[in-house]
DNA sequence: ATACATGCAAAATATTTGCAACGAA
DNA sequence: TTCGTTGCAAATATTTTGCATGTAT
């Protein structure tokens, strides 16, 4: 992707192969954790470090080129930001993750922003409960 | 408070004196991290291990007492159920977590559901941002 | 050549678990 | 008395950091 290269030059950062390497997996799935990261690409690249990884995607983070994401595992996923916005679902019963769009959201942020003077860049929702099925069966 | 005992008897659990003092806390203080009720409560209770707190968040929230949230901050924070239902927006200049209502929630809830058949029993929605302050700074 | 980046190992954090002792019912 | 609960310490798990080495510019 020709755009992360130039933030990142543009603000003074190198362009490494590992910077490249993360971010190619990142075009390839989305919701990736660090380690997960690691594990994909540690044989075709034995070269790149967890630290490196999470180092990697803090930057990314930082620059807005990533978005970082809580589902209430422990730990952390991360996906490119240019995916479109959504949101998550994600199931008690079998941890599925559904995801929805919803333009209220849009509404929603220039309220807050009315009321509080809050400017938001970036925003999550996170539904919890049941899918279909759970609901179903539970 | 009252309720809270009668859901642990009711499904077999027992009131103990630590769960009681660790729902005071909750009750006092909203968002508290487990560390946090931890440190609060082991002057007067040094009987209290952190892993108890730990133990009882989960239960609590499992119970659907307490809510699980998540700012970010690599760590969770916790709160009573029976607070009306908010949402937070997280300055990334200075920390700051401002809170807002939105009875749209209510509504996007219903029409996910109509969507996808999940079927939603809490959620959170966080915003990333600059609050007034800093939005007028940087 | 000069910083910025990296890998490795070790540290720091947050949370979970094993187990003997405790205590609510 | 019984079995859920607890404290403690040790184990896990995730993420961060120090430092010598590597490398993009």
């Amino acid at each position: 992707m020709m755009e992360f290269e130039q933030i990142l030059r543009s603000r003074g950062y190198r362009l490494t192969n590992q910077r490249r390497v993360i971010v190619r997996e990142l075009e390839g799935e989305r919701h990736l954790s660090a380690e997960e990261i690691y594990e994909r690409v540690k044989e075709e690249h034995p070269e790149l470090g967890l630290s490196t990884v999470y180092r990697t995607l803090d930057l990314l983070h930082e620059l807005g080129i990533v978005r970082k994401e809580d589902f209430g595992e422990g730990y952390s996923r991360y996906e490119l930001a240019t995916e479109r916005m959504h949101h998550h679902a994600r199931c008690r019963g079998c941890g599925k993750v559904i995801e929805f769009n919803e333009e209220l959201m849009e509404y929603l942020t220039l309220q807050v922003e009315r009321e509080t003077g809050f400017v938001t860049d970036s925003y999550e929702i996170t539904l919890h409960g049941l899918c279909r099925e759970c609901a179903a069966a539970g």
